[in-house]
RNA sequence: GCGGAAAUAGCUCAGUUGGUAGAGCACGACCUUGCCAAGGUCGGGGUCGCGAGUUCGAGUCUCGUUUUCCGCUCCA
């Protein structure tokens, strides 16, 4: 465990020191949980939404794009569920300085009791022996019942305040329980207040003439109210998808582990609208299809598997993680969900439109189920960069710093470099640059010794090294070096695009 | 939010019982030269995270604070 803290910690400091990603207002003390991302970083991450948008956009054609404003009606996380659920009720011990939430006590307190009724199960079985029966048991014990009957009531009092957002009641109901803080064993609580998980601001500079507005915490909202701009522009028959890139915040409480979880993410979300009654379908096809996307970069299998919820979100009825391999164990890089159609039902409802599809083949209107596949972005480019870095011995006992990127998302598809400075050299390398720059991100490199250069390079993820020597000028070829082998080969001046392209082709 | 650890040059670190900062690498210029890092010469760069306190004097001791990492908590 040790290790595997010590190379996320190389993690991060090579991320910083080769000008992927920095610490947001570093100059300043830095923001807790920002990051910005660098030169080399925006490249890297570019590459990886542009991969994304292409195997989503360009390679189905029932799949089309849109970009959403982060601004959006208020109403709209009304209808979504986002203002009642992003809410969770905090309560703070005073003696013990320490934060819960308000449900989780009342949870805990239940728990307690249900403990209970096993201990009296424990003792009856005790003493029957194999005659007991524990469900006969259960249903006539006088202790085991008023147990149950408390439980009940707890949890129908519960449901009252939340329905009712009654966060007075929810604290009375806490001091009525007894609930004592598990650190200081005191009663000694605050009120319970709302921590919000939506970001809110104000649109309108003039105070008391404006509106509350939520930074948005998901995407996919942006696509559900345009749902039936784009149908009807874009002449859309069901099954089709819209898909999004774009940012996403949400306030956590904390905030952690790199650019893991931060409070200011980006999001590549689909929304693929079925026929009703075929969602499960759909929804098992885009499970396997988003998987086979991951493995297309080239990460061994071992380090994805899928993990199903079992406790479904309020607008689920079937929902699975593709879970990563990160340095701190496996984590949720993408969700797949079926949304029902909740989402699209309850926009009509709170916004009087209708929003339905017109099925000709079915001759019938319908609101059309989602399948959502949402992945991060950040989460992504974490993914792949930890798994990239490498430390390697090589034969001659010697090491290197190796970022193994995939060739397609790798922020210089090649370098150039003249093998020394002179003998005009590098003026037939700036030639080959110019002869290429325009397809492909490439950078020059003059400076040091070769073998040098290739290890800068091998550091910051740079598939392919072409280097100019003396013969080349005679020949017109060049050296074509590569990255994880680090075999040459001979390639020709122009042959090179040929060669690239063939060498980068997006992996399917 | 609570607890633990850390913070000195771009990076990795040293800094002796408190006496006003050093190394290697990296970086820049020039020379030499070349197919897998670490040739030569010269040079730039740090108010030791920040703020107080103790002291004649603080990188070093005390307190506070910020940021990061770890554990707990949280993560519709």
């Amino acid at each position: 465990m040790a290790n595997q803290e010590d190379f996320f910690k190389k993690v991060v400091a090579h991320a910083k020191e080769y000008g992927f990603i920095f610490p947001s207002s570093e100059i300043y003390d830095g923001l807790a949980a920002v990051y910005d991302y660098g030169q080399l970083g925006t490249e890297l991450k570019n590459n990886i939404k542009q991969y994304w948008w292409r195997s989503m956009v360009q390679y189905h054609e029932n799949i089309v794009g849109i970009d959403s404003a982060i601004f959006m009606h208020p109403k709209i996380w009304k209808a979504s569920g986002h203002v009642d659920a992003f809410n969770d009720p905090l309560i703070d011990n005073r003696d013990s300085k320490k934060r819960y939430r308000a449900d989780v006590l009342i949870e805990n307190h239940i728990a307690k009791i249900e403990d209970k009724i096993e201990k009296e199960c424990a003792k009856a079985q005790k003493r029957f022996g194999d005659a007991f029966d524990r469900q006969q048991f259960v249903s006539t014990n006088a202790r085991v019942l008023e147990h149950q009957q408390q439980i009940d009531s707890i949890r129908a009092r519960y449901a009252e305040c939340m329905n009712d957002n009654d966060l007075a009641g929810l604290k009375q109901m806490i001091l009525d329980l007894g609930i004592v803080c598990p650190i200081s064993g005191t009663r000694n609580w605050t009120d319970v207040r709302q921590f919000n998980l939506m970001f809110a601001t104000k649109m309108g500079s003039v105070e008391g003439e404006n509106d509350t507005l939520y930074l948005r915490p998901e995407t996919a909202q942006g696509i559900f109210v345009n749902f039936l701009n784009v149908q009807k522009s874009g002449r859309m028959k069901v099954p089709f998808g819209i898909a999004q890139v774009g940012k996403a915040f949400r306030n956590e409480i904390v905030a952690r582990q790199f650019i893991f979880r931060m409070r200011e993410f980006e999001q590549m979300e689909m929304q693929f609208f079925v026929r009703p009654g075929t969602e499960l379908e759909w929804f098992r096809y885009w499970k396997e299809e988003r998987l086979k996307w991951h493995l297309s970069l080239g990460i061994d299998a071992s380090n994805y598997r899928y993990h199903d919820h079992e406790k479904l979100a309020h607008y689920a009825n079937a929902a699975t993680d593709i879970e990563f391999l990160f340095p701190f164990g496996f984590k949720e890089l993408e969700g797949i969900h079926s949304r029902t159609n909740f989402d699209l039902s309850r926009h009509s409802e709170f916004s009087g439109k209708k929003l339905q599809y017109f099925d000709s083949e079915l001759n019938e209107s319908y609101t059309p189920y989602v399948i959502e596949t949402s992945i991060g972005v950040d989460r992504t480019f974490l993914a792949i960069f930890s798994h990239a870095l490498k430390e390697q011995t090589l034969d001659d006992g010697s090491s290197r710093t190796l970022l193994s990127l995939p060739p397609v998302l790798a922020p210089y598809k090649a370098a150039i470099l003249p093998l020394v400075k002179k003998d005009g050299l590098p003026e037939k390398a700036r030639e080959i640059m110019d002869l290429l720059k325009y397809d492909y991100m490439l950078q020059y490199d003059e400076k040091d010794a070769i073998g040098r250069r290739y290890r800068r390079q091998d550091a910051i993820g740079t598939p392919f090294c072409i280097t100019v020597d003396n013969d080349t000028l005679q020949d017109n070829n060049v050296t074509v070096r590569h990255r994880d082998t680090m075999q040459q080969e001979r390639v020709a001046i122009d042959q090179l695009h040929t060669y690239l392209n063939q060498q980068l082709k997006p992996l399917r």
